[in-house]
DNA sequence: TGAAATGTTGGGGCG
DNA sequence: ACGCCCCAACATTTC
């Protein structure tokens, strides 16, 4: 039964060759089959997001061509309901009995269901006779690694990221493997791969040209990335990180999110470049923390597994949101009447991309001046953001309703206006994206109703139509918010006390 | 990885 | 010269 030598390697989110351990380990076989399934209703608990689709479409065809270029060749296909195959698991057991191959190996993912889903595809491997073997690919540390002194997960986010330096003895990436050659399965007889454009990922009307324009898929372009912000931007990161107009961060999520840089490839380049002054290696801690806010986000949706749609505070279940299909709306098309947010909300309704600091903004101002619920926010990110990630996701949005671990409180209502002076203080980046605001003079950029009406009409707005009114006000909101919060507090003391 | 309300201090105008 | 008031400017507390 263990006599052949050829073996599968199953690409999921980790669409690169360098620092790729299962896929290193799949190579040191005869022959070796590189698959991608695209899977979608396997997914969840939603499917990717049509900006997500687009990013992968990029994706695989980079990847295709990187892996063409060493010699070998990359099997895509289509599993689903009413598809050749039904399922990602029949994919690989066609593909196992058609090319001979006695072992599988992956790299792992951490979503619950994908978790369940995994493990039910290699125990039937396993039954069937296969070898199957996983890796870490994707965290500096595997979630039920790092434990409190008690055993338990973290649930702060300091001391989590206390735990994972002291004992972070990471490995030297590995290099990419020389060739590919042994990967060349043209010449034998295969169930039918499909193309990359066969897998239907791209949207029937061409409005994406924009977001890869501005953010180009590939292995090559997310180390073009890295080196980019180690050597424009890191020295500035702390200051420039929070300036939504300026180039000050990192831009590497979506190429973390598939796998197209290793965090330990980020981790090593990082700290090479970086130890030589006291002042860059503060620069670079300041920026591998994001590294650890990535991984405190898996660790959580590891070990809290119903956190992605649940609140993580159960008290958070009774909270009383003022649910209002019209007030989402306004925000999602970005015409809330607030330009921060509303840049904001353009910016990724056009881009698929929205700057970390204007997430937080246009998060909190969802949240608690509009009493939505959280979750519906977490489902328009996830539809819209090329670098939609559920752990990511889910931690930004409980972390700003105040319901998941090491949340901000439920006091901190972040000021539209202060915020947007504070960080766009010219109104560079909201003219950007609000463009019927350009003319207005930055004194007003925040709060366009606050400016005098010779000053509207010579910038050529008429409040309410060429730009919307505030569709809330924002003291009077505020106190609503903190009233319906102390709700929450009141109903806790009456169960507790 | 807030903002607003409230408290304190100290300099200057003024009777 | 003195006390009184005003109010920035900053600090602290509260939500």
């Amino acid at each position: 039964m263990k006599t052949n030598r050829n073996s599968i390697f199953w690409f999921r989110q980790d669409l690169r060759l360098e620092d790729n351990p299962a896929l290193t380990a799949a190579l040191a076989g005869e022959r070796c089959y590189l698959v991608y399934i695209w899977a979608p209703e396997e997914e969840s608990p939603w499917e990717p997001g049509a900006a997500s689709r687009v990013f992968l479409h990029e994706s695989l065809l980079a990847l295709q061509e990187k892996i063409a270029a060493s010699g070998g060749r990359l099997l895509c296909f289509r599993a689903g309901p009413g598809q050749t195959f039904p399922t990602s698991l029949a994919v690989l057991q066609a593909l196992a009995k058609a090319g001979n191959a006695g072992s599988i190996y992956w790299n792992r993912r951490y979503e619950p269901k994908i978790i369940k889903r995994d493990s039910e595809i290699k125990a039937a491997l396993k039954a069937a006779g296969l070898t199957v073997e996983t890796f870490n690919g994707a965290l500096l540390k595997e979630p039920w690694q790092v434990k409190t002194k008690e055993g338990k997960p973290f649930q702060v986010f300091t001391p989590f990221w206390r735990a994972c330096l002291n004992e972070l003895d990471l490995e030297p990436p590995l290099p990419a493997p020389a060739t590919l050659q042994s990967t060349d399965s043209s010449s034998l007889e295969l169930p039918r791969a499909v193309t990359v454009a066969d897998l239907e990922l791209l949207p029937a009307l061409n409005w994406y040209e924009g977001i890869l324009d501005r953010y180009p898929a590939g292995e090559s372009e997310a180390h073009r990335a890295l080196e980019h912000f180690l050597k424009h931007a890191l020295a500035n990161y702390s200051l420039d990180r929070d300036k939504p107009h300026r180039q000050g961060v990192s831009r590497l999520s979506t190429y973390l999110h598939f796998g197209q840089v290793s965090p330990r490839s980020v981790w090593h380049r990082t700290k090479a470049s970086n130890i030589a002054t006291k002042e860059s290696a503060e620069a670079a801690a300041c920026f591998l923390r994001e590294l650890g806010w990535r991984e405190f986000s898996h660790h959580l949706l590891y070990h809290f597994p119903d956190t992605a749609d649940t609140p993580l505070r159960k008290d958070f279940l009774d909270f009383p949101w003022h649910k209002d299909e019209e007030l989402l709306k306004s925000w999602q098309k970005g015409r809330t009447g607030y330009p921060i947010v509303d840049a904001g909300m353009r910016e990724l309704w056009q881009t698929g991309i929205m700057h970390n600091r204007v997430r937080m903004i246009t998060a909190s101002f969802l949240v608690k001046h509009l009493l939505q619920p959280w979750q519906e926010g977490a489902r328009w990110f996830w539809d819209t953001l090329i670098d939609a990630d559920l752990a990511q996701n889910t931690l930004g949005w409980q972390w700003t309703a105040g319901c998941g671990a090491d949340a901000a409180p439920y006091f901190r209502i972040f000021n539209p206006m202060l915020q947007g002076e504070k960080f766009d203080p010219d109104g560079l980046y909201i003219k950007r994206y609000v463009p019927e605001l350009a003319g207005l003079d930055s004194k007003y950029i925040h709060a366009p109703w606050t400016a005098p009406p010779q000053v509207l009409e010579k910038a050529g707005i008429t409040l309410g139509t060429t730009y919307p009114a505030p569709i809330v006000d924002h003291s009077e909101a505020r106190q609503r918010a903190l009233a319906a919060f102390q709700t929450l507090k009141e109903l806790k003391t009456a169960v507790t006390g």
